[in-house]
DNA sequence: ACACACCTACCAATTGGTAGGTAGATTGAG
DNA sequence: CTCAATCTACCTACCAATTGGTAGGTGTGT
């Protein structure tokens, strides 16, 4: 296999283990196993576990800001928007997966620090788009807020991360969607 | 040392762990360093993990009961009673602790089932809580909501989740009390 | 005498990681 | 074009450390 099917490959088992069984789980055995090569040869693509796990995340957040950019060009109003940016969540829990950002935080204090900064970073990135589409939905009068654009980006994106999470251990993500609108509704009409 | 002694600091030692590095970092040799014992002593006391766990949460979830029934209890409004609510998980950040329903809820798919059962348990007895809180509050019209007290409970309850896994992540607990203030005034006032 | 709390000394399995080798493709000099 | 040199992607066979767990012993209080 060419040296970068190998290489996302193994990204992308990777990134399903940490959002299916959490960090934790991650662990050179089962990739490999999934990936088809031997446990040893992973080193050959990534010298150390830890730099596997940031070029998962480094991917991750690229992919995610082109994502979140398309989303904010597109021709459609600030809720229409924010609903779309909360499938981002509904839908991957439909596909039986956690938020990334989610699956990290909880072990954030065991992960290493290089980690630990690139999960800073994806908050703040979620946090950024959010505010910039609602300080963008208030200047055209799509919506108001009483709170700062800032607070209510921290707002939506809490209940999103929170609602993922309950769904997640109650295994039930029925709750969602309706969730968001609601909050979505009375927060940020 | 007495048997319930060496026991409950055994408990206690393994909640800290799993608040602070998560489920992950909950292992025989951490715990039996902090309390003192050898680490094959801590069978003596639990035969398994799993048992250790689950009286864990067991223990967990029969203080907070008891706690959330005190403050039920108190004569004081609903939007108080929520206020105070909210301080179990400000005041566990504080103390550098992740609530124990999200640090597990993150690892859920990892949890053995016993495990997993009594953290839905935990989510439930959370939900349930806030649902009396709200409909009780609706009755003496201390509050109103637009959705129903089982959707709202969910709202809140996914917000303050939410709030402590960013907080966390971000290492900054600032947020977590305006923003449930900003939730509860939207959207049960 | 006996139960209790704890000990030392093990165990197999798994963790991330290393050493060194091999087969096949790519390259470059004669 | 040829043939050796090198590079590539992967392999087997290890390693020390750590995991949860067991067997059997020791001292102390009742």
């Amino acid at each position: 296999m060419s040296r970068l099917d190998t290489r996302s490959a193994l990204l992308s088992e990777a990134e399903a283990l940490i959002r299916t069984m959490g960090y934790a789980a991650f662990s050179y055995a089962d990739r490999s196993e999934r990936v088809g090569i031997r446990k040893a040869s992973i080193h050959h693509h990534f010298p150390t576990k830890e730099s596997l796990g940031t070029a998962l995340v480094d991917s991750y957040l690229e992919r995610f800001v082109r994502e979140l950019d398309e989303l904010a060009a597109r021709p459609i109003d600030a809720r229409a928007k924010r609903l779309a940016y909360c499938d981002f969540f509904a839908g991957s829990l439909r596909d039986g997966r956690m938020p990334l950002c989610g699956a990290l935080a909880a072990d954030a204090a065991f992960l290493p620090a290089s980690m630990q900064r690139r999960v800073e970073k994806l908050f703040e990135l979620h946090l950024a788009w959010l505010e910039g589409i609602i300080r963008d939905g208030a200047g055209k009068h799509e919506l108001k807020t009483a709170a700062s654009a800032q607070r209510t980006a921290m707002l939506l994106l809490s209940t999103l991360q929170g609602a993922s999470i309950v769904a997640w251990a109650l295994k039930d993500h029925s709750a969602i969607k309706p969730t968001f609108k609601q909050v979505l509704d009375s927060v940020a009409p």
